[in-house]
RNA sequence: GCCGAUGUAGCUCAGUUGGCUAGAGCAGCUGAUUUGUAAUCAGCAGGUCGUGGGUUCGAGUCCCUCCAUCGGCUCCA
């Protein structure tokens, strides 16, 4: 007899041998029928995987994230079934459970698969999963696991099993396929009640550019037709938060092919919100000790071979601009940095003068190519509320904390309550990628690291992400389809004060090397708008709202006594549209709603009369009449609550 | 840049197997209406069908080039 332990902390007693199945069932049939993974001891096992030992055992259902992540990436080996049915010679390569869905990597070779396809791929999806075929694991030795691809004639999973050592390696069967595969499956296909194919895209093998590149096939299945309906309708809801059909809309930017693809166009109501953002940032700036510069959008192509800018990224960015007669290189900004360091080496400083804090709202230009580009989210020209702490080593600690609190404050006055931090460190295996010594760098990962556990961020580690001069401490946001984006970053450097031989004289009158911090809480402008766009659905917090209130009149009748509303809150600067048109109350109201405008007020005879507005509110409805001056009063409250100022 | 898809009026979309002068709703303009909480009525105007080439008696429709956009990959100072 075994000892298995339940989550819950009792513990029940079993023959040896018992499998994870027959436990659910002696603990009830319903939980037996839902029953789709386990984990046994840390690891992943079968559900029909006999166990042999005492040990801890959690059964898992569709609720669990490990219950998806065994049904999608059976879901995988049952999809890539259906592809080798339908496009014989197709060679498999690897097919993960994914945050929603899977995917196979699949080689078609001259073979093509579109959107045609996906309806076929789906019915033999389906068919092969009434067939309720057990998921079954088994061991193979090395030679005989490559001897039965090498007859298939899949190089991609020879190669991946040469990587693999003899005796850990694993098939798993159901009906005729067969798949390499480490395990975690249901007990059979028969559990999957609804499938999708999502889209096919280009993915490099083994995500390297040099690699060849094969199809991706991106399925989803449920275990309910009605759950796969309701994904696609959580889906179609996630499109109308869309910022590039929202910004377009609420007439915030524009793009124009003649400008040039990625160089956003700001319209009034945009560039009003944008100026908004910034003022907001600049204030707590302000309080926390910051300076604002202003540097050129061009430099000098020196200034980024300094910078160390040029060897890296001079091939692949905008190139040179020339002086007509003496043929001068100059770079668009890619980055403000070199410039601010320059700005620091315009006089000379001590350590009394640190730490010295500079920022500035700099616009930069970079080449992305072109399929990278993304409405707002990426770009070619754009807006850093960028900023350059120069401090001794000493107040490196102190500034980057501080440097966190002013991100945070910045993410909690937009309602950005589910971020990532994410620390971005060197990948270790390819350190000719970045610039500055060993010893350079573990000092700044060391740096963010302790600052980040200090401030109890909750944060994953990314290795690999660094920048090429630095770790970053990196804040991520979801849009509205679940895609995440960096936003607030903030990075250590010491790489750059050494390019730029940046000084200062200690109490001891030696010269000392100070060390940089580069920041940008909102990461761009224009970034930080789309998520925000995504994220309130366009119905921003009304100190940001382009409008806030707009006056509809009855009747032409009204006109004077709107004109008088309209004075007294711009008197009160709330920003206010009216709307005299001869149209229906009824029509003012809808386009007004549409336009997602906070307020509208309103004014008839009975309102001239009083002296009142009727207030409606966007999507909540009728709130009753009341004077002009408690309206001003009710924006003023919502203003204040929304918005707390920065405290150093 | 790579793989796949898309591109018709300001917006959302129709447009048969290639066949008369490319349609509709909304927005716009003109007029009527003077309105009480999500679309008043009528009329008018608006398109080199993304671009350039080709096939054809004839192309929005078929083929190719380029451009832009969308979903991914790679990249992201």
């Amino acid at each position: 007899m075994i000892k298995i332990t339940l989550p819950d902390g009792s513990i029940k007693e079993f023959e040896r041998g018992t499998t994870p199945m027959d436990v659910a069932k002696s603990i009830s049939e319903g939980l037996a029928r839902n029953v789709l993974s386990a984990k046994f001891n840390d690891s992943i096992v079968e559900t029909t995987t006999p166990l042999t030992t005492d040990g801890n055992l959690t059964l898992y259902t569709w609720n669990d994230a490990e219950g998806k992540k065994a049904f999608w990436h059976s879901s995988s080996h049952v999809m890539a079934q259906a592809i080798e049915q339908l496009f014989p010679g197709a060679k498999l390569t690897i097919g993960p459970a994914i945050e929603n869905g899977f995917y196979y990597d699949v080689d078609f070779g001259e073979q093509k698969i579109s959107e045609k396809d996906f309806k076929s791929i789906e019915d033999r999806m389906l068919e092969i999963s009434r067939g309720k075929h057990d998921f079954t694991m088994r061991s193979v030795s090395k030679s005989e696991a490559l001897d039965y691809y090498r007859k298939s004639n899949n190089p991609f999973k020879v190669e991946l099993i040469e990587n693999l050592e003899d005796g850990t390696i694993t098939f798993c069967d159901h009906d005729t396929f067969t798949d390499l595969c480490r395990g975690g499956h249901l007990p059979n296909t028969g559990f999957i009640k609804a499938a999708k194919v999502m889209s096919v895209a280009g993915a490099y093998w083994r995500g390297d550019e040099k690699n060849p590149q094969l199809t991706r096939v991106y399925g989803i299945t449920f275990p309910k037709q009605k759950d796969l309906k309701e994904y696609l309708e959580l889906l179609e809801e996630a499109k109308k938060r869309d910022h590039r059909k929202l910004g377009k809309e609420l007439g915030l930017f524009a793009f124009s092919q003649k400008v040039g693809q990625g160089l956003p166009l700001w319209l009034p109501k945009g560039a009003a919100l944008r100026e908004r953002l910034e003022n907001f940032l600049k204030a707590a700036q302000k309080k926390a000790g910051y300076e604002m510069v202003v540097t050129p959008h061009i430099g000098h192509k020196e200034l980024y071979v300094t910078s160390g800018h040029y060897a890296k990224y001079g091939e692949d960015s905008f190139q040179a601009i020339k002086t007509p007669n003496e043929g001068e290189e100059f770079m668009l900004k890619p980055m403000n940095c070199p410039h601010h360091c320059e700005i620091y080496n315009s006089s000379p400083w001590s350590y009394r003068d640190l730490p010295k804090r500079l920022a500035e709202f700099g616009t930069v230009y970079r080449y992305e190519q072109s399929g990278e580009l993304h409405g707002l989210t990426r770009v070619r020209g754009f807006t850093q509320d960028d900023a350059h702490i120069f401090c001794t080593p000493e107040q490196l600690d102190e500034e980057f904390k501080k440097v966190i609190d002013l991100t945070l404050y910045v993410f909690a006055s937009l309602g950005f309550e589910n971020f990532t931090a994410q620390v971005s460190l060197r990948d270790p295996d390819n350190k000719e990628k970045y610039i500055g010594s060993d010893d350079v760098w573990e000092k700044a990962e060391n740096a963010i690291l302790s600052a980040a556990k200090e401030k109890g961020l909750n944060y994953v580690v990314e290795t690999g992400e660094a920048a090429f001069y630095g770790p970053k401490l990196d804040f991520m946001v979801k849009d509205a389809l679940g895609r995440n984006w960096q936003l607030g970053t903030i990075q250590v450097d010491y790489n750059l004060p050494e390019r730029f031989d940046l000084t200062y004289k200690g109490s001891d009158n030696e010269m000392y090397r100070p060390v940089m911090i580069h920041r940008a809480p909102f990461g761009s402008m224009e970034r930080f708008i789309a998520i925000l766009l995504e994220h309130t659905g366009g119905n921003f917090p009304l100190w940001l709202m382009p409008e806030q209130a707009i006056i509809l009149s009855l009747s032409e009748k009204y006109e004077k006594y709107t004109k008088k509303v309209l004075n007294l809150l711009e008197n009160d600067e709330i920003r206010a549209l009216s709307d005299n048109r001869s149209e229906t109350i009824g029509k003012k109201i809808r386009e007004a709603e549409v336009s997602k405008i906070p307020y509208m007020l309103i004014v008839g005879e009975q309102e001239e009369k009083d002296g009142t507005v009727s207030v409606r509110k966007h999507g909540e409805g009728d709130m009753g009449t009341m004077s002009i001056e408690d309206f001003s009063k009710l924006i003023k409250e919502e203003i204040k609550s929304t918005i707390k100022t920065f405290e150093v």
